[in-house]
RNA sequence: GGCUCCAUAGCUCAGUCGGUAGAGCAGAGGACUGAAAAUCCUUGUGUCGCUGGUUCAAUUCCCGCUGGAGCCA
């Protein structure tokens, strides 16, 4: 059986987790984008070593910061996962909705001609246009430069119709929108109280100008105060923001590209929230 | 106590030479196939502080009141 426990962030997914594994005596894999790299630990919320209750956990860990890890790798990783373990019980726990999809979907990713072209001096506009050649019906905004990129530099850009390729069961923890901003603004708090800054400091030292570090909310916001653009109070307000609108794209994405079934947590009776869970995992096994 | 200024969207403020209003931020909704904690799109009606007056018409002008800021005593 495979089991994703998904939703926006904040939310206690990570602890529902490891009460499933434990009644359902599964393995845990890792669906978030962040916490695959090493070194990101209090921002990213990952998950400690004595909070994983000799559960075995994949996927947490595996990467160095400087390392570019994708969806594409992620889908490899994790469908070797799902083969290893296919007579186990697995738990799929993260925010990251696409790395779920890539690895439970058929998503084909077209092999990519080495860039030959510097786009680097296109405008926006004249990004559009080139893609606009190589497919009339193209989708992608003229302002998602992001996007234009990746399309170019595409060799087949036809897409399979998306379909699922394993039987997964979708959990989503939500809670009052209120309710989950006021929680991920302590959680910020939280994170700062257990060394946020000082974390974020010593892999600012490291100067790697790499990926990760420059996207992930917590630590670019920090560095931006390292750097003395902003301060120290600005950041933190940052990225109580930038997490709360990330929680509402998460929502969205939950809502309308996964067939997630959703729960309200019960945060004065989490046993309570437990057993919803379990009941609904009974009836959809029957 | 006297004088001056302010009171408009959740916040900061603009504006209406009198015809019931608009920006930024916040917020909300959405898209999503190799950066996804990313990237991108859409979205602004509110007793214009309260009461009365002038006016065909007041958030706009006038009297008063309330609250806030400042100056003088």
């Amino acid at each position: 059986m495979i089991l994703c426990i998904v939703g926006p962030t904040g939310v206690g997914k990570t602890k529902l987790s490891i009460a499933l594994a434990h009644k359902l005596n599964a393995i845990i894999i890792n669906a978030d984008a962040m916490q695959i790299y090493r070194e990101m630990n209090i921002g990213t919320a990952k998950i400690k070593e004595e909070e994983k209750e000799n559960i075995p956990h994949y996927l947490f860990d595996i990467a160095d910061l400087e390392t570019n890890y994708t969806v594409y790798n992620y889908q490899k990783d994790a469908r070797q996962l799902l083969e290893k373990y296919k007579d186990r019980n697995i738990i799929f726990v993260g925010g990251t909705g696409l790395y779920l999809k890539a690895a439970l979907y058929n998503y084909v990713f077209p092999s990519e001609a080495e860039p030959s072209i510097d786009y680097s001096h296109f405008s926006n506009e004249e990004l559009y246009n080139l893609a606009l050649k190589k497919n009339p019906n193209l989708d992608i905004h003229p302002h998602n430069r992001q996007r234009l990129l990746r399309f170019l530099n595409k060799e087949n850009t036809t897409n399979e119709p998306c379909i699922p390729l394993y039987n997964a069961i979708y959990i989503g923890l939500t809670l009052p929108r209120e309710v989950l901003y006021e929680r991920i603004n302590s959680r910020v708090d939280t994170m700062f109280q257990e060394g946020l800054l000082e974390e974020a400091k010593y892999l600012y030292s490291l100067d790697l100008n790499c990926k990760a570090l420059n996207t992930a909310i917590g630590y670019k916001e920090l560095f931006l105060y390292f750097k003395g653009e902003i301060t120290l109070e600005e950041a933190k307000d940052l990225i109580k923001k930038r997490s709360r609108n990330y929680a509402k794209r998460q929502y969205t994405w939950f809502n309308h590209q996964l067939p997630t079934k959703w729960f309200n947590v019960n945060l004065a009776n989490f046993n309570q929230t437990i057993e919803e869970v379990q009941e609904y995992i009974e009836e959809y096994k029957s």
